[in-house]
DNA sequence: GTCTATACACCGATAGAC
DNA sequence: GTCTATCGGTGTATAGAC
């Protein structure tokens, strides 16, 4: 088994499990293998696992969801393309719901910054969507900002009062947002 | 030490610590006791300290923001208050924080319905301002759900990107939303 | 009530057989 | 590459002295 097929079994078990109940050997036997046989695909442990797996995340965000944003087609077709996407990562694999955990979780560990990566690559491609549609520099920068906190916030919203028609009522409502 | 006494500063423990780095060590240390002693309050163990710590929260948020929904004054002077007191909150003792990251990490816990009744809780409060403010039940129950879910949004996301001026922006704009 | 001491399980990590 | 076996450390929880 390669290493990259390893890391997306990976990933499913952070879905799955959360971040919080994350060990190794939960993480070993989500993909089939023994703790020890980890160890030899990622012989940093712990911290290389994350890693990767946050690197993996990193590529399906950029390749399933930042992609739509820099494809052809109007601001708002490309801003409701964008919320199609999240809204199908987010109920497959709820790789979504992973992201904003660990955007949270923050402080004491390390992949604080491969968290701050990703959020704002994604804050980018939405950036250049808005200037594209007219905006300044500034504006354009608190509507991406919106744009984002309103999904996350949707994402904790839904999850805490356990009610996904709240989650998809609102990908709908800021579909429609007049650009 | 009494039994509440203990709790507040449990709850400022969790806040400071986040949840996942949670150990009986560092809370008996944060008040001031022995791991022993904490079992001698709270005989259920962790289960029961996270209780009484989500039941102190929640009497907090009653107290200090919830309350100031139902007070005197106009439904747009009502919203304000709560934001501002949101802020403090969040900027004091990350109270809001924790709320967050805990109505993230559901599934396997089972303090998940206390989270629940404490974000239906605020929910409510909110819906009876909007009604008051003229909305029909349908449309009150979703404005206050687009509020919080910008509230908790601009938590993961200030947080996220390690820049707490978008809180402050946000919670400018949500006071400013035309009842 | 608060402490010291300790039991037991599991964690992350490593060594070494195959 | 994958496994079994094991290490040291730490986690939750308990027993019992004071």
């Amino acid at each position: 088994m390669t290493r990259e097929e390893i890391t997306r079994k990976l990933l499913d078990a952070f879905c799955q499990y959360g971040y919080a109940g994350l060990t190794l050997r939960q993480l070993a036997e989500a993909c089939g293998l023994n703790k020890a046989t980890l160890y030899h695909h990622f012989p940093q442990g712990k911290k290389e696992i994350v890693g990767a797996v946050l690197d993996c995340l990193h590529g399906n965000l950029t390749t399933e969801v930042f992609a739509t944003l820099s494809g052809e087609g109007s601001p708002q077709e490309k801003i409701q393309r964008m919320l199609e996407r999240v809204s199908e990562f987010y109920k497959e694999g709820q790789q979504e719901c992973l992201l904003t955990v660990l955007a949270l979780s923050g402080s004491d560990e390390m992949f604080t910054s491969q968290v701050q990566d990703i959020l704002k690559h994604w804050l980018q491609a939405l950036v250049t969507v808005f200037e594209e549609a007219g905006s300044s520099s500034e504006v354009a920068s608190e509507q991406a900002e919106d744009l984002l906190l309103q999904i996350q916030g949707a994402i904790v919203l839904s999850r805490g009062i356990d009610k996904i028609s709240l989650f998809e009522r609102v990908l709908s409502r800021l579909g429609k947002i007049a650009l």
